[in-house]
DNA sequence: TATACTGCTATCCTTTTGGATACGGAGTGA
DNA sequence: TCACTCCGTATCCAAAAGGATAGCAGTATA
């Protein structure tokens, strides 16, 4: 799993007085974004831990559908990301607990775009299968 | 390609005084939204569309590295957004323009705080590769 | 002794997404 | 007439993402 992403071509032409290679740089940082939040998974791990599930078999419970294979993969992206820690205590049998870091709460602003944007949507598109 | 997602389900115990039901009612939304903006091509279309590419062929130059299947197939899916309006004029031969809506603009706040967050996640990453 | 739970990994398979290539009719220019 | 542009569609394929199932070592429980 890469991390940052390479520059995607787009466009010729200056807008809003940007340069071709403004308009490009400003689409690797929204890429890297993106691929941070987007997939099945990652945010619906992300509220489950929030919750104060921090052990694997309470994720994928508190997940419901998610596959321990997936889940697995998931929590590994996260801590690349410094998302999440993982801690084992050597207790017998060990435990391991995922756990949330203050890093993990900069994605807030990003979460609440999405979420306020995808809700006044939702709503739109109700509206307008109404009036079909 | 459905518009509207499922209620996917998540967790079982309530968060900072919400219960389940509000959390993935919150989800949900950002599924929307999320939808709406992932996947490969979306971004740089739209980014393309504001520098005033409008016409079918000047968009697949203008996205570099874009076929013609996806192309027509990610236009259908913005104009189903409503995002994206087809103008056709009959001229001949017809000429095709495809224009952002004033809607499409309302996406702003939900790019800006990815390209900030990105921004800010992409140098803490290079900064982390430096030390290591 | 048998069964179950924990925290996974391995293997294989399906679905989704996107890419390659070819082709289409209609028009335009040499 | 030949070649080229425009705006796609159709068919087939490859890669990526995700799902199903099985298993495993260690411990606890019935």
């Amino acid at each position: 799993m890469e991390v940052l992403l390479e520059e995607p071509e787009v466009s010729t032409r200056p807008h809003r007085g940007l340069t071709k290679k403004e308009c490009t740089q400003h689409l690797m940082p929204i890429q890297d974004a993106l691929y941070v939040v987007s997939g099945k998974w990652k945010l619906p791990i992300i509220i489950a831990l929030r919750e104060r599930n921090t052990r694997f078999s309470e994720l994928q419970r508190a997940v419901t559908g998610i596959t321990a294979r997936v889940l697995s993969k998931e929590l590994k992206d996260l801590e690349q990301n410094e998302f999440v820690v993982r801690k084992v205590y050597p207790t017998t049998p060990v435990t391991i607990e995922y756990e949330l870091t203050a890093y993990s709460e900069t994605l807030d602003a990003v979460i609440i775009a999405l979420h306020d944007w995808g809700l006044q949507h939702r709503e739109r598109i109700l509206k307008r299968t109404e009036r079909e």
